[in-house]
Parts: structure tokens; C-alpha cells; sequence
DNA sequence: GCGATGTGGACCAAATTGGTCTTCTTTTCA
DNA sequence: TGAAAAGAAGACCAATTTGGTCCACATCGC
């Protein structure tokens, strides 16, 4: 399958929403245009704030929104965001364990030396030919944006009139 | 991490090694050479069989060989021999569950319509550019293959007694 | 100061992964 | 023809990772 992550996939889908939004909004309303759960979109937006893809503000009328132009991120930008560098096989960071031992059991052993580096360049830079401003303007959406929004504010009040309700308050 | 499994990690290793010898060679010989472990090796291999990557022998003096020039094995391959399809999102294969419900649980409400097939048709593309000839010329090994093999062998008689005489008999 | 909002981290259940084992089939060779 | 060598298929369990949730705290605006 080779996936990304899940909360990598909530990442993509928040900024590209923040990107066809562009307007700074609370997590909470993220989370009603998006149907993202609440706590899902505060995680996902603490890792993409740390990596500076997002700005915050703090207390009332606060929120979150983009910190550089749809144009200038990329889709390498926003895996790395989530799940640090790309590196397909533990050989390449070679970040030595506490025993000072190297990550990879085989040490300078192992008969990949190098070549997996070759690999990861050039998987990042497929990924960077990408941008979220390509994402966010997708060749032809089966939805106009309205819809997409009224329809996700049903499903977040399906998901249990407690939750629906403090979060429509 | 963004990682491949490490039971893909495997099998590239594996492929080298054969690619480098370039003869019908038995599992458990394979994992002497390698200092994988047998049943790993086993395992990794009846992926690879599957997908035509590598044919078998059955029987006295079987084993296992490269089904094609090693030029013509790209990365790509050996990994959707392992991890089946280039699929960075959920979102992609499209195969309807038992249920009838579409793998993505937002269904054809996700915004991101269509947007991850050109990422992973590009990911595809650059994990097509490095075949095994590649990853097995390597710019320079830092130990001749013959050091390799010999420590190879250490570390398997390291792995305990009972299972190296097993193997070397 | 109070309420709204983000921040950081702990926590646990569920899913995935990795590694091993067992049993069976096929092939070679004496 | 039968025994040994080798692969084939899949079940199984432990360990790791992932995901989702929650709590206590720090800021900010009113």
C-alpha cells in the first residue's frame, strides 16, 4: 500500500480547506466545515504549526491560518510536517542510537550504502512538484465547495447530538 | 517517517544479493549469505515469487533466481511486489467495501478528488527511474562482498549454536 | 477577571507489522 | 521407488505503531 499516514491524509485535507477558506478561523469551525473531529484537528494543527506551515492566534476570535501562500507549499512540505524526513528505509538516518549503535542492525555492513539516498531525492522531489495550490484548486470538483460544506455539517451532527451540539454553541 | 516496511527493506536487499550472483541459490543459502534470517527470507520471498519478480526451483538443488535482468527490475517493482499497489491515500483504490461503503469514509464528498492520483502517478514515476542494476552496481561498496559474506557468516554463527549447525549442514 | 482559544503532553485501545512455526507439495537422486 | 532436499501456504503471537481522546495549562480579547 505504501500509505502516508492517516493523520498525514487529515493534514492535507485541513490545509486545503484553510487554503480555499483563507480566512483565519478557530479549530472548532475547521473541524464543523471539514468533519474532522475536534481533537483530531488540534493535534494535526500543533504538528503543522511547529513545521510553520500555519500561524496561530491565541484567545478569543482566535485561529488558526495558512503562514505561506497555497503556491509555495508543497505536498513534501506537508509530509514532512507530519511525519519528519523523507526517508524510505531506517538506513538513511543515520542517527546513531544511545548505545552508538547505528540505526540500521548491519552498521557499514550493509550493501545498500547510499543507494536508497538516490531513492529518497528523488521521491522528495516528485513530491515537491506538487503544491497545495494545485490541491486546492483540483481539476474539476464533483462538488461546488457549499455543498461539501453543508453536507459535512449533517455529518458532524450525525456523529451524536452531545458533541454536535457543544460544538454548534 | 514517510518508511517502506521493513520486509520491503528486506527484499531489496535480497534482490542485490542475487543480482550479484546471478545463480539459482537455495533460501537457507541465501540468508547465510545475507545474515537474514531463514524464515524471513522464506517469507519475503514468497511475495516476490507472486508477483514474478523472482522464479523457484522446488525439490534437491532448487532455489530461487532473478525471473528478469536486473536492469529491467525498477524499485517501483520490488516495492509493489511487497506493499501491492503505489496508493498514498486511502482515497485512491476506490474498491468498494463489503458494505458497499467507499474505502475513504467521506466518499465522493472528499475534496480531494482525483488530486492524489497525480501525486502517486509521479511517485510511481520516480521510483521507476532506479532499477536493481543500480542499487546493485552501487558508486562505491564500502567493503568488497567477499568481506561482507565472510561477516555475514560470523554474525549467523553469533545467532546461536543450534540454528547455525542446522544451517550450515 | 472571565471566557474563549490554542499548547503541550499523557494515555489507552486498536490495528498493523514482524517474526516464527507447522504442515504440505514438489523435485531430485541413489 | 523411496528418502531427502527444497519450496508453498498459511496460522499464529508478540511487539510496535497508530489513532483518537482527554487533561492541565498558557494566552489573548473583551
Amino acid at each position: 500500500m505504501f500509505r502516508i499516514n492517516k493523520l498525514t491524509d487529515y493534514a492535507v485535507v485541513l490545509l486545503v480547506d484553510m487554503a480555499r477558506s483563507d480566512k483565519v478561523r478557530a479549530a472548532q469551525q475547521i473541524a464543523l466545515d471539514t468533519g474532522v473531529p475536534l481533537p483530531t484537528v488540534a493535534k494535526v494543527m500543533k504538528a503543522l504549526l511547529r513545521s510553520g506551515l500555519v500561524v496561530s492566534h491565541r484567545g478569543a476570535c482566535g485561529g488558526y491560518g495558512l503562514a505561506h501562500p497555497p503556491r509555495s507549499i508543497t505536498v513534501a512540505d506537508m509530509i514532512q510536517a507530519l511525519e519528519g524526513p523523507i526517508a524510505l528505509t531506517a538506513c538513511v538516518d543515520k542517527a546513531p542510537h544511545a548505545d552508538g549503535e547505528e540505526a540500521c542492525g548491519l552498521g557499514s555492513l550493509c550493501p545498500m550504502n547510499g543507494q536508497w539516498d538516490t531513492v529518497n531525492r528523488r521521491v522528495e522531489a516528485a513530491l515537491r512538484t506538487v503544491t497545495l495550490a494545485d490541491m486546492a484548486a483540483g481539476p474539476l470538483p464533483a462538488f461546488a465547495p457549499e455543498f461539501t460544506r453543508a453536507r459535512a455539517a449533517v455529518l458532524a451532527a450525525e456523529m451524536g447530538a452531545e458533541r454536535a451540539g457543544e460544538m454548534a454553541s
